[in-house]
RNA sequence: GGGCGCUUAGCUCAGUUGGUAGAGCGCUUCGCUUACACCGAAGAUGCCGGGAGUUCGAGUCUCUCAGCGCCCACCA
């Protein structure tokens, strides 16, 4: 037996370890193997980013159900990759080449499209390297990208069929722009804020008489795109004006007012101007009117450069122009006046720039035909989301469907698979490019420049990885569909639902059963960790201080079935780094036992109770480990661990098992119960602390039906070694322990000091077990001797401490060493606790709609309480006398 | 405006068929008992946010109020 450190370094094992499983090609799904599948997909993390806890939790979850069902037998793939990131991947480049004074335009498109992709690459593999430390088993040789051959086929497979279904369209409406990112983007990619505005109002003039119609606006700067000037219909402050016109300010352009039901009476002045090119609600309006829109501001975010603004404003940008055109209005004592004005302003979630309303020519995914079918998985329960309460989001999300803007104006990203024809401008829908117009038969085609949302190839993820739209490819009868997504709450609209969505379409199925959500990991103060405050914790720092074990366990520790945002803080690892190190002693303790062991089976015929007690415990812990994983009660099952490894194996079994070692006759059988339980244990463990585990168990001098810990059986519970009245009796016994240390500590007895004790026991499962333990009570309580006896004429020596346990009672004599009266206290404190509950169980008992209702279960146990609880009060009350005496 | 989550020991949080509250850290007191001081032993600590209701019985179910956090929609 080589000497194993005192304390576990995990430094020293975890890269080694992770090495071995790789070499051994641990990690390799099947796709031929006949046993049933078990698959997940990572959700794919972007290029840009660096791994965080986020990604931790995450994937530490999803290794967890992935190398429990290996365990388990199944033919499992758990399959990694990246995502192109398309806006975010770009905005980084273009960032890095503004520091060499470039623009994409400088490189031309497709310079710049290389520089990307070797961009890409190298973090491509550097953020999934990452990934290792935390000792995931993807397979990595099936690693994909979302801008890979692979993924760029099934994306112009899903673009042509849903085309040509009618459910892409192309057409000019008002999307999302960033003027930053000189992009549409979609809804959800918006995020609104409330800030602090003004609400201006502003006087227009009528045409050709007196008199003027006061409008109010937060954005005055659009003004000069106003094509009306719309007010409700029933109003009578307008009635008069109706079909008048006014004279647009600035730029003295005659427009109509207009009635229209939209206006809200009592905002603002009732009175609406009408700016369809940039704003959602009045674009409607002007197509209810039939008012062509006028542009005013550019894709840049910029007033345009020509009359149809003032020239003050002209190239100018936006607030610029707002401040100028204010300007203008006050020198003309057109503006009436100021009020203060808190509106939601939309932000791009990429660059926090304020989008811009914009009406534009974009390519929309028809959504709402396409989600029938998700919304009746949730009633087949073809799709479970766990847990329930994210049902109720996604369902009012798929009804409240909107269509999709996929286009976006970048160059980095899946381009759109459409043609035009610059001779007769026919659009044509293709998954390769047209030799020639099928209308006008020309040979001068362009492709679109647009590319598409990143998250359209996301959400083709699970089957376009999996060798999609090849229904024969081998991974994707295996594997397809997923077992399970794992993620957080934040992208069940970017991702999760358009995978459902897209999944539906294609494959006719759910691309996953169970959507399994966890919670957000946020700092000590619960704040959302972000570059920007400074407060992210990096993983692999954490793991170079506590090592990945510990990180794992401890998030997985952390994480509740609810789902619950996560506060972290360093110290909080420490949780996960004591339980390693206990671990690794106590397997280091066993090790150093196991001289002379054979690998032969325990021998059931000659148990003592603890070891009985262990093996019934264990069983119990396995049933318990089953049920939690499988209802992704995930930490339940690292806490379930925990307990059983610290408070049941070492505090009391290897305790015990210290005292059957001296013992010749009992040494070998309880070695091979050492050995069996803690294999057990390492095994058990092995999903959510891998490294540790398969480090110990290497160690372990046995019969290795494998060569690695992670390829072995998961263990199943054995119920006929569930012993509950073994559980009851060891739970007495540690009782007694228990109270005679107590009696100790609180009375000041030397450790040093042996102890004679005497137990009165006339209950024989009590007595029993008792008889059974003599020796373990002489070790763990340090004991002398002990006198187990039912005599009742048994006298209580005149000085000593004494104990209740079940209904026996303790008696340890200490002639001079005792403080009568501290023990008297002492005995006093417990029973008043005795009393209260004796009260209140009484109570009950006396209640006569209580006996009526309650369940004979119910009563049955009151019952018995309420005997045990009487004994321990008369013996109590005993010995107080006797003290007293 | 609509919806969701949280409020339990000093701190961070568990607690899904309603049976009388738990963990980790921290705290107090012992302890180098050769697996472990990243440890062992013994302890203390809670009107489970307020109120009402259902029930024999509620942290757990219903209603209501309050505080905190989040999501969706949106008023120019």
């Amino acid at each position: 037996m080589q000497n194993l450190a005192s304390v576990y370094d995990p430094r020293a094992t975890e890269k080694k370890i992770y090495k071995f499983w790789e070499e051994n090609d641990c990690f390799k799904a099947d796709a031929h193997s006949e046993a049933e599948s078990f698959s997940i997909v990572i959700p794919p993390p972007n290029v840009t980013g660096i791994l965080h806890m986020g990604h931790a939790i995450d994937n530490t979850l999803q290794d967890i159900l992935i190398r429990y069902n290996r365990m388990l037998g199944k033919a499992t793939l758990w399959l990694p990759g990246t995502d192109h990131a398309g806006i975010a991947t770009q905005n980084i480049v273009e960032k890095n080449l503004r520091n060499e004074n470039k623009t994409r335009y400088d490189l031309g498109h497709d310079k710049f499209l290389e520089i990307v992709w070797e961009w890409a690459n190298a973090r491509r593999s550097d953020i999934l390297d990452q990934f290792k430390q935390l000792g995931v088993s993807f397979d990595w040789s099936r690693q994909r990208f979302t801008l890979d051959e692979g993924c760029s086929k099934s994306v112009k497979e899903v673009f042509v069929r849903l085309y040509e279904k009618g459910l892409i369209y192309k057409g000019a409406y008002i999307v999302n722009w960033c003027p930053r990112c000189t992009s549409a983007i979609s809804d959800i990619e918006t995020d609104y804020e409330e800030e602090e505005g003004h609400l201006w109002e502003i006087s227009y003039p009528l045409e050709n008489e007196m008199g003027a119609i006061i409008i109010a606006t937060t954005r005055p700067e659009t003004m000069y795109g106003d094509v009306a000037v719309a007010v409700h219909p029933d109003d009578p402050r307008y009635k008069h004006l109706l079909g008048k016109k006014v004279v647009l300010p600035l730029i003295n352009k005659s427009i109509p007012i207009i009635a229209d039901d939209a206006v809200e009476r009592d905002f603002g002045t009732g009175a609406l101007k009408i700016t369809p090119a940039h704003d959602p609600n009045d674009y409607e309006i002007g197509k209810r009117h039939n008012l062509s829109p006028v542009w005013v501001i550019d894709n840049e975010g910029k007033m345009v450069t020509d009359d149809r603004v003032h020239s003050d404003v002209r190239g100018l940008d936006r607030y610029a122009s707002r401040e100028q055109t204010i300007g203008l209005l006050k020198l003309h004592g057109l503006l009436i006046r100021a009020k203060k004005h808190n509106h939601n302003v939309g932000h791009c979630q990429r660059c926090n720039t304020v989008v811009e309303p914009y009406l534009s020519e974009q390519w929309f995914v028809k959504m709402k035909p396409l989600v029938e079918k998700p919304i009746e998985a949730i009633e087949k329960g073809e799709l479970i989301f766990v847990p329930d309460r994210w049902t109720k989001i996604y369902l009012d999300w798929m009804h409240n469907i909107r269509d999709w803007c996929i286009s976006r104006q970048i160059w980095w990203g899946h381009q759109i698979p459409a043609y035009h024809c610059v001779e007769c401008g026919e659009m044509i829908v293709a998954i390769d490019k047209p030799q020639c117009c099928s209308k006008c038969r020309s040979l001068n085609i362009q492709q679109e420049t647009d590319v598409l949302d990143t998250w359209f190839s996301s959400a083709l993820w699970p089957f376009s990885t999996m060798g999609w739209p090849d229904l024969d490819a081998p991974d994707f009868n295996k594997f397809y569909p997923t077992s399970v997504l794992v993620t957080a709450f934040d992208i069940i609209f970017f991702w999760v639902a358009r995978m459902v969505v897209m999944g539906y379409e294609f494959t006719d199925q759910s691309p996953f059963k169970y959507v399994y959500i966890h919670g957000l990991i946020r700092d000590k103060d619960g704040k959302k960790m972000s570059k920007s405050f400074g407060n992210v914790m990096d993983p692999r720092e954490i793991i170079e201080t506590y090592g990945s074990d510990a990180l794992r366990f401890t998030l997985t520790s952390l994480n509740t079935y609810g789902g619950q945002d996560i506060k972290l803080s360093d110290e909080k690892f420490e949780y996960g780094r004591n339980f390693a190190n206990k671990l690794w002693n106590a397997s280091r303790f066993v090790l150093m036992n196991l001289e002379g062991v054979d690998n032969e089976p325990i021998n059931f015929n000659d148990l003592t109770i603890a070891d009985r007690w262990i093996l019934s415990q264990y069983n119990q812990m396995l049933q318990k480990v089953h049920k939690s994983i499988e209802t992704f009660h995930i930490g339940e099952y690292a806490q379930i661990m925990y307990e059983f490894t610290w408070n049941i194996y070492c505090d009391w079994y290897i305790e015990i098992a210290k005292t059957q070692l001296s013992n010749d006759k009992r040494k070998i059988n309880t070695q091979r119960v050492l050995k069996y339980v803690l294999d057990g244990i390492l095994k058990t463990l092995h999903p959510v602390m891998p490294h540790i585990t398969e480090e110990i168990w290497q160690l372990i001098p046995q019969d290795k039906s494998s060569v690695t810990l992670m390829l072995n059986k998961f263990p199943m519970p054995d119920e006929s070694q569930i012993d509950k009245s073994v559980d009851v009796q060891m739970e007495l016994v540690a009782n007694l322990i228990s109270s005679i240390r107590n009696i100790r500590q609180s009375l000041n007895i030397q450790h040093n000091q042996k102890l004679d004790v005497i137990i009165e026991s006339y209950d024989p499962l009590e007595k029993t077990a008792f008889q059974a333990s003599e020796k373990y009570i002489e070790i763990l309580a340090r004991a002398n001797s002990v006198n187990i006896s039912n005599d009742l004429t048994a006298e209580t020596p005149p000085q000593c401490a004494s104990a209740v346990v079940g209904t026996s009672k303790i008696i340890v004599p200490l002639g001079g060493l005792i403080d009568i009266d501290k023990e008297i206290q002492r005995q006093k404190t417990k029973l008043e606790k005795l009393e209260k509950e004796m009260k209140s169980l009484e109570n009950r008992l006396n209640n006569q709609k209580f006996m009526s209702n309650a369940p004979d279960e119910i009563k049955h146990q009151t019952h018995i309480r309420v005997k045990e609880i009487k004994t321990q009060i008369e013996t109590i009350n005993d010995l107080i006398s006797s003290l007293v005496g």
